[in-house]
RNA sequence: GCCCGGAUGGCGAAAUCGGCAGACGCAGCGGACUUAAAAUCCGCAGACCCGCGAGGGUUGUGGGGGUUCAAGUCCCCCUCCGGGCACCA
């Protein structure tokens, strides 16, 4: 083809095309922005099957950064696919528009948050019409309006009376430079996730917590439905949960005042344990959790946390230990700034007290050590030195009693030929029960059961379950936030704001500055008002709620985005829930999502929705990389979205985030790719233009050629829509995708020949372009937009039927079987599609390629693969 | 320390079920068109070696071992990179 003389091209191809997006792709925009139903959806009553795709609502920045173009990309993609597949589908925007970011903001630039929220909305939804993401804007949720917040106030009250909102006072993360708290799930190796250099500190302060552990179990449980969620994620939250079987066990403290003489010296130290004794006296009592019931006869000690209530009690009449326990404490926090408790060198002290074991009467010194927690279990655990590696170093180190109580089973013995101190410490628990009284010769799992009813039925323990999952705080002390609906009367105490009252609206007129303390508070006509109980005077809460709350339920929003009458219409959100896809990073594969379980859980208990789960299936895409780290404004690596579209085009920029990589892998952004995109995308313009004409004027789509040529191109065609459908199917891997469509454009337009000169039917080059276009349509859609119009199309390509995959036009009727000689690739032989064994065997054998590799060997063995491959063994 | 990813040409990547490694694209090189350039089109291209050439040989998917007629793909061990968890009793 390439030998085709000059003067074979014919003159009339004289004309040019240039593929020009900065003309094309406004244009569109205008057209579109013309027709605000080209996006709509159909109401609960239509025949289509519903499909809702959404994508994680942005932050308000200001600014659309490269990972919002990628994550957007995709589920655009994916919503003009089903568009096409004929779904009924829900694509909608918002945004999640409280935050601090506007109030510093405020601080540096004097602007009010409210107008430069509102502001940088209009920018990022500008920059995103630009790039034309399918969106319908009637849906769009702002989370910062009243119309919004309203309902988050209206949750809240619904919480308060269910008792899964309530007030406490606790040890909360403070964020010094936020000026406010942060729930656990903020906190980052003991740093504010929005400030890596700054630590948390630890304040005592009343604040709202929502029960989110009422639902630990079942949002454990449920995890195990999602299985259209990415494992990773789903291991995540698991591991966040963080459920614990195990039993409390109470042991009494002895009242040392009571103790004898003979006794005073060997309580020095703390190292032994001792025996029981018959008359003694205890004051009060220590419990502690552990999931090794099993082992408590080898307990030789009790360790406390250092902010354990009981170590005040004990340093106020010790000033010593009151000095030790300084230390650990100062250890711990350090440790927690250095990025976690997890390396720190165990320290501990004696207190001078005895704990009794309540299985066998023995008294154990009681220890403060710094690598026990105080916000988990009890806050105190009873030390098993031979079956515990942390408690075997700490034994080790202050030398205290190491007890074996378990070994393993051999023949159904427990094995005692002196090896045991080389075993420990020794945690199987596929062992068996020594030295532990009427347990013996029990296994693990079995006493741990026996043990917990035991000490149950004696009333000093029980079997329980604890979570590491800690109950949300949502109290912020921050202006730019949903007001908490909530009222202080001197009278009635806590009052929530009744229903026709709200919102409880966000005051504008409020200076924001850095001090400590909710600015609202400082707002007399904000904070004074009355209870609406007994008239009385009363003062308004004056925290806002943490942002988590806004997005734990806007999608369900979005299906009835206007309602007023609650926080969405039932009956529309039944329809549309559960989401069928959901995408975004997966930074935020336990916070919000998370929440948005428990929200889900919680509209469900208050009869709001039927749905368990608010999300079928979740896809977490990877970031965008430039020059191997992570794009920031820090490293300076930063690319901007509209300098890419400036350059060359939305179409281009957007297919170039989904072909350079997988979704679910990083991607890496080189510029020269988008410009290589962007050529790929001309080419089509001018293949299809120049055969544009041609296309229009014929009516027919016969594809039924006899010819080769056009049974080839078909051939293709077909291969690529068979590709791209099952990828859309499961795969996703829309880098392939746009990899096969530049093949099937390399094909067509190396048979430019064949199709300007008549030889290919046309009704097949109409075919072949009309199809072509529409593979384009979920990447690229101006230029499918436009291409589809010069096809003489007047129907919106978006609801234009995907093309159907015609599996014989697909096949292959020659295939090339490679053929190896010992594993190595010999030579080719070209065979009919669906040769058989023998007849392939004999096809190769008389290959004259193969005959000389294998002249003058002896030939062992021949694998015939049909359809795959050839393999002759030879010696 | 534990749990997930990942490692393939100069670069981004492909190979979906164990069957021709490197599709597609970028960068590169050579050529055509042009006064020239841009744009576009055609061709070459993992590395090394032999050959003027057509061509041929060797080697090659982080490293080592294994299974198999056949391994990027399966099994065992190890290294490095990214992410998550981390004294959770």
């Amino acid at each position: 083809m390439s030998s085709s003389k000059p003067e074979a091209a014919p003159a009339a191809a004289a004309k040019e095309y240039r593929y020009n997006p900065a003309e094309i792709e406004p244009r569109w925009q205008e057209r579109w922005a013309a027709q605000p139903d080209l996006y709509a959806t159909e109401p609960a009553s239509s025949e289509k099957p519903k499909y809702y795709v959404l994508e994680m609502l942005p932050y308000p920045s200001g600014q659309l950064h490269m990972g919002h173009v990628r994550n957007y990309s995709i589920g655009d993609a994916l919503a003009r696919y089903m568009w096409m597949q004929g779904y009924n589908v829900l694509h909608p925007m918002g945004w999640d528009a409280f935050g601090l970011p506007a109030e510093n903001a405020a601080l540096k630039n004097n602007t009010p948050p409210r107008e430069w929220t509102l502001s940088n909305i209009a920018a990022m939804k500008r920059q995103m019409l630009r790039i034309g993401f399918s969106y319908d804007w009637r849906n769009e949720v702002t989370t910062c309006l009243p119309d919004y917040y309203r309902w988050n106030q209206w949750f809240f009250i619904r919480m308060f009376e269910k008792g899964l909102a309530y007030r406490k006072k606790s040890k909360v993360n403070w964020c010094p430079e936020c000026a406010t708290v942060l729930a656990n799930e903020q906190v980052v190796n003991g740093r504010c996730w929005r400030h890596e250099d700054t630590i948390v500190e630890q304040r005592d302060l009343e604040q709202w917590f929502l029960r989110i552990t009422n639902y630990a179990q079942e949002l454990l449980d449920d995890l195990q439905k999602l299985d259209g969620w990415p494992e990773k994620v789903r291991t995540m939250q698991r591991n966040w949960i963080g459920r614990s079987e195990g039993a409390e066990v109470e042991f009494a403290v002895e009242d040392d005042t009571s103790v004898p003489e003979d006794e005073r010296s060997q309580r020095r130290k703390g190292t032994t344990v001792l025996p029981a004794r018959e008359d003694a006296k205890t004051a009060g009592k220590i419990t502690v959790f552990t999931t090794r019931i099993d082992t408590i006869f080898g307990a030789t000690s009790i360790q406390l946390a250092p902010e354990h209530p009981l170590v005040k009690e004990f340093a106020a009449s010790d000033s010593n230990l009151a000095d030790e326990v300084n230390t650990l404490l100062t250890q711990q926090k350090k440790a927690r700034e250095a990025g976690g408790l997890g390396e720190i060198e165990k320290h501990g002290v004696f207190t001078g007290h005895y704990a009794i074991n309540p299985f066998n009467g023995e008294r154990l010194p009681i220890w403060v050590a710094n690598y026990i927690l105080a916000e988990y279990g009890t806050g105190a655990i009873m030390s098993v030195p031979a079956h515990d590696e942390r408690d075997y170093d700490f034994a080790k180190k202050y030398g205290l009693e190491i007890r074996v109580v378990i070994l393993p089973s051999r023949n159904g013995e427990p094995n005692t030929n002196g090896e045991e101190e080389n075993l420990l410490p020794f945690t199987d628990e596929q062992s068996l029960l020594i030295n532990s009284g009427e347990f013996n010769t029990l296994g693990c799992k079995e006493a741990q059961q026996k043990m917990a009813a035991f000490a149950q039925e004696k009333g000093f323990g029980k079997a329980t379950i604890i979570f590491r999952l800690k109950d949300w705080g949502v109290s912020r002390q921050r202006y730019w936030g949903t007001p908490i609906p909530m009222l202080y009367c001197e009278k009635d105490g806590i009052v929530p704001v009744p229903d026709d009252q709200l919102p409880v609206l966000l005051p504008d007129n409020i200076e924001i500055t850095q001090q400590g303390g909710s600015p609202l508070g400082k707002l007399a006509e904000f904070v004074n008002t009355k209870c609406p109980k007994c008239g009385a005077p009363a003062r308004r809460e004056t925290d806002t709620m943490d942002t988590f709350v806004d997005s734990s339920w806007y999608f369900y929003r979005y299906t009835s985005a206007k309602y007023d009458k609650g926080p969405f219409d039932t009956a529309t959100a039944a329809y549309w829930f559960p989401i069928d896809q959901y995408i975004g990073g997966v930074e935020h594969a336990i916070l919000h999502l998370i929440y948005s379980r428990f929200w889900t859980k919680v509209m469900r208990d208050l009869g709001l929705i039927k749905n368990d789960e608010p999300v079928t299936r979740l896809f977490t895409q990877g970031m965008v990389i430039k020059n191997g780290a992570k794009m920031s404004k820090s490293k300076g690596n930063v690319v901007s979205p509209d300098d890419m579209v400036a350059r060359y085009g939305a179409d281009a920029t957007r297919m170039y985030a989904l072909f350079a990589a997988p979704p679910d892998r990083d991607l890496d952004w080189q510029e020269d790719g988008v410009a290589g995109v962007s050529r790929f995308l001309g080419k089509v313009y001018r293949f299809v233009m120049k055969h544009a004409e041609a296309a229009r004027s014929v009516t027919n789509t016969d594809t039924n050629a006899a010819d080769a040529a056009s049974q080839a191109l078909l051939r293709k065609l077909h291969q690529t829509i068979g590709k791209i459908t099952e990828d859309f199917a499961g795969r996703w891997h829309f880098n392939t995708c746009i990899a096969a469509i530049m093949e099937l454009v390399n094909t067509l337009t190396a048979a430019e020949e064949e199709l300007t000169s008549g030889r290919v039917p046309a009704g097949v080059l109409k075919t072949l372009l009309e199809n072509l276009v529409l593979l384009l349509a979920p990447f690229a859609p101006y230029l499918a937009a436009e291409l589809w119009q010069e096809l003489g199309k007047e129907q919106s390509i978006l609801r234009t039927p995907w093309p159907k995959y015609d599996e014989a036009l697909a096949r292959e009727d020659e295939i090339e079987i490679p053929v190896q000689v010992n594993g190595k690739l010999r030579t080719v032989v070209k065979v009919a599609a669906g040769t058989d064994q023998d007849a392939l065997r004999e096809a190769v054998k008389s290959d004259a390629k193969v005959q000389a590799a294998v002249a003058g060997k002896e030939t062992v063995k021949v694998i015939v693969v049909p359809g795959k491959l050839v393999n002759i063994v030879v010696k």
